[in-house]
DNA sequence: TTGTAAGCGTTATCAG
DNA sequence: CTGATAACGCTTACAA
């Protein structure tokens, strides 16, 4: 019945030869161009040919022919980090059904101008950046490609982000309401904005309330388990320590939770912590932790979205979208603050 | 100085005109091709003009020259299981660091065989997949792209997976050891390898030890926090109710272990919870997880440089190497049987 | 050592 | 409606 071609791929070419039209012709239809003006019959032949060869279209050559390479590149901070997973979920979701591939690149790796290179030399139509540093996309440089970031507002690239100061501030509120006046932070040095936002809104909300930060009770640390860990351990040394704790993100506050646990205190009878992201295994800990509740899968498929928008309808003005809406979520690691405060 | 081409990227050829040579010269330097045999004086200003033009080379070009694209597929079951984040984070460092890109590709999005054929078509070098179900692969066409699995053993590709039975038996050793003869099971229903070998390991340790099966002790859940929850819900429903359960993942344990908590066991004086793969979290809830290590990042970059292998020497024969050691660690959730079993 | 010519598999632009 | 012909940007013989 078929033919096939000895050993290599089967190709248009093939198709076109079987069903005896020009090869032109034969990418005509396969490509299913919408003004593919092609007799009926003939388009039939073409089908049956392709699918008995079996034919595959090759992306890569329609990728040099196109100048489109309807592959994505994302670039994130760490795959390992749950809250970023999720948001590389969203993306993945959102191209698939595209029809992009994503390229993953990990900070952890090389830094973001390296992986933009990579990225670029690949002629990846777009790129999508997690929550990277400040510096880091000033000296990058990216042609023409589309760029959207996550939580990195930007003046030279759109993005999306989600309302990092109202989670700070959701969080310090939540205290405040609970009595707490000595108040302590544990938040990474790193130049991340969403960060950066969480930490400011926190203090703008205890400043507002009169509350004074106290310098010895906020620590910076690794946005991770241990970080928050290490930072626990070292805050819970402090003369007169504070009575409860905002985390910047959830691995933060599972690690400070933890520590408490492990000096002995009761929570939140002895200190409140507060986390942020509500990633799913914050309701797993013991005391569950209440934390601010970030949309990252959200996040992340919007992302996706805003960037094929610019891709497909290229150049249309972006309307900058308002920040993804978080909301507090109170649960067993905060409570009342304890009435005597010497 | 520079002539920047009006527009269009830079290609060889720019740089060919630039240096004064011939196109294909151009090329053979900047491909820095082994057996390039070029003056050095040429080789000299072929390279100055590139880096004045600022030349980027255009891997769909190459990839579709050489009919290589330099980059590699990755199938995993769902990147926001902590477990998979670690082997994807494994495989891209490793993929990365050998100059191959990372095709992200999620089955929650779409099945084995989808992916495949748009990762063939995208002329991918190899794939890699996780813990895929038995027959998804055999329909599964790749033509003559390597393939490497991972904890998925397969008679038709190799692979890379780590010691599931043991994994099992240890859990159940553990168990035995500590006087349990009432033992459940928390399991996934899917047909992974890994999942059914790791139930396997620990119902032949449970018979070799003279310990019955008790069937209504079984439970079948997806495996993810909220499957364990619900799954110890029913367990702790049925009459005279296991003093042991092992769970097929950490995240099943995890979730199983907050249901205790919520029924008001306490732990683990009325229940040990056995997990498995020893996630960063395991260890930050309470009680703490006990559980059998998995390599997941060493899994991951395991795969990747034997897939790498397989790519760059192609037709060696690939010795099957033995399964990663994996090891019990004993944490806070299990305990020594209760005395009294009616 | 270098340049010429051909090709990788598609798509796009035209005449016929 | 169809079929040559020419790109796309790079690699790779093979001559010169």
């Amino acid at each position: 019945m078929s033919l096939p071609p000895s050993g290599r791929r089967v190709t248009v070419h093939d198709v076109a030869a079987r069903a005896g039209v020009s090869q032109p012709t034969a990418s005509l239809v396969l490509s299913n161009h919408p003004k593919a003006r092609v007799a009926a019959a003939t388009r039939q032949r073409v089908l049956e040919a392709a699918t008995e060869l079996g034919y595959k279209p090759n992306v890569v050559a329609r990728s040099l022919a196109r100048r489109r390479s309807y592959a994505l590149g994302l670039i994130v901070p760490d795959v390992r980090n749950p809250f970023v997973a999720d948001v590389v979920a969203g993306v993945e979701r959102v191209a698939a059904q595209a029809g992009y591939a994503v390229l993953l690149c990990d900070q952890s790796t090389r830094d973001v101008r390296q992986h933009l290179d990579v990225l670029l030399a690949r002629q990846i139509d777009g790129v999508l950046i997690d929550a990277v540093g400040g510096k880091a996309l000033s000296s990058a440089t990216v042609g023409s490609v589309p760029v959207v970031l996550m939580d990195t507002p930007h003046e030279r690239w759109p993005g999306i982000s989600t309302d990092a100061a109202a989670a700070g501030r959701l969080a310090a509120e939540h205290l405040l309401h609970l009595g707490h006046r000595s108040i302590g932070f544990i938040g990474p040095a790193v130049d991340v904005h969403a960060f950066r936002q969480r930490e400011r809104g926190f203090v703008q909300a205890l400043r507002a309330a009169g509350v004074a930060i106290r310098t010895e009770c906020w620590r910076r640390a690794p946005a991770t388990v241990t970080g928050g860990r290490d930072a626990m351990r070292a805050l819970l040394g402090v003369p007169s320590r504070p009575t409860a704790v905002f985390c910047a993100n959830d691995l933060m506050a599972i690690g400070a939770l933890k520590q408490c646990l492990t000096a002995g205190l009761v929570l939140p009878r002895d200190l409140s912590v507060v986390g942020c992201d509500d990633i799913e295994l914050a309701r797993y800990v013991t005391p569950e932790l209440s934390t601010v509740s970030v949309p990252a899968r959200e996040l992340g498929a919007r992302a996706a979205r805003l960037l094929l928008q610019q891709i497909e309808q290229s150049p249309r003005r972006v309307q900058q979208s308002r920040p993804l809406p978080v909301h507090f979520v109170g649960r067993g690691s905060s409570g009342v603050a304890p009435q005597a405060v010497a």
